[in-house]
DNA sequence: GGGATTGTTCGGTGACGGCCGAACAGTACC
DNA sequence: GGTACTGTTCGGCCGTCACCGAACAATCCC
């Protein structure tokens, strides 16, 4: 490991525009580079550049169809990457001003975090599983096969936690929470909001989660 | 979570000179200004500059006696954070001339990794404690009892596991390994070597280490 | 085909930041 | 006190890089 090595990757997250670009798809979806654009108020050519630089680093993959660029972050690790340097770069807890605070506790309600569930649903839902006693390999195994939940086995370890920064808790990532996401959009049970990361959970979810997790608050 | 707050985070890292200081640091000791100066080859008004940076950034932090100036890593948050990110900008995977492939194996043959002990010696230790079965919780707690190692409760995670960017294995971190690496080095069964993470494994440690864990190899 | 949309390439511009050396301040040792 | 050493401040230099707009290429739709 040289300081070179270090510095050229960390290089890429040093920009403005390439940060916004890695936060916007932390939601896991593909992006095209007009919205990456827009999202973060350059004009494409910019964008074009950055797009290169983040993919050449190797923390995107992209997807060519037709005339769009469609890129996405690399891998899972790259996700957790950037989400342990989000979670150090944590604000300072100033909660400034009420419509402020109103409209980010309105967004952190519910929300992807790559590819699992997290803000306050996703907290909670954690929280339950643990008073529950299933946050380990085999009882999350089950309750999910239960569930009808698509679980399959991958590299990733099955339990993980990840730390979400505006809660300020865990909740849970890995493969247990990727399938869990997937399941719930896939059952109606949370819908997404627009396009960015926040999603809606449905009265149907609301039911059904209780139902499957007695000790959800 | 603001796109700024991240890119000024990594922009910290992201220069040659402020890296070498990290990786530098990653032995948990603390360092004067001068020598870490000296070690990245610029000049000390620079380092000046750098380190004053990387105070205010949280990443750093500093004690002054007298006329020094020592820092160190903030916390082990940090260490682990410099450290993923030194496993995720690894080297490609070129074994370039005999003596440099020599030397390297040289210096990775034992070393310390922020706390605890890394380098080839590392990932054959937490292979060993893997196969007797000691890798969780309870048994990794008794082990070190027995061995006499200081093992006070922190806020860190007891058993974790620290990806070797050298090795590409796992080796042991967290407060076990940390305790480990204190307890090696207390009782002489290992020494440092020089200034830097390099460490010797002495022929009492050998024997201690062998005693204490039959199935090292 | 023509027109609209998406993305890329290229030159030019401006700002930021790393670097040094010289001068200075503070500490340690004789 | 004087000398040596460590660290800081300041001015200035220079390279890098993010940005834009304009021109161009590629695709899709009518």
């Amino acid at each position: 490991m040289t300081a070179p090595q270090l510095a050229d990757l960390a290089a890429l997250l040093a920009d403005s525009t390439r940060a916004a670009f890695c936060l916007a798809l932390m939601d896991g979806r593909a992006w095209t580079a007009g919205e990456l654009a827009r999202h973060a108020g350059v004009a494409r050519s910019t964008a074009s550049e950055h797009l290169d630089r983040l993919l050449t680093g190797g923390l995107l993959a992209e997807e060519r169809q037709g005339r769009h660029r469609y890129v996405r972050l690399a891998s899972p690790a790259v996700a957790t990457l950037i989400e342990d340097l989000a979670a150090h770069a944590a604000p300072p807890p100033r909660p400034s001003g009420l419509k402020a605070a109103a409209k980010a506790s309105a967004e952190s309600e519910a929300r992807t975090c790559y590819d699992h569930l997290a803000g306050r649903l996703g907290v909670q839902i954690t929280e339950a599983l643990s008073e529950a006693g299933l946050l380990a390999d085999e009882p999350i195994r089950a309750w999910l096969t239960t569930l009808g939940a698509d679980l399959r086995p991958g590299r990733r370890p099955l339990v993980r936690m990840c730390l979400d920064w505006t809660e300020r808790r865990n909740h849970l990532a890995g493969t247990a929470g990727a399938a869990l996401c997937t399941h719930v959009l896939a059952q109606g049970w949370a819908e997404r909001i627009g396009t960015g990361r926040a999603v809606r959970l449905t009265p149907a979810g609301e039911r059904a989660l209780r139902q499957a997790l007695p000790t959800l608050t």
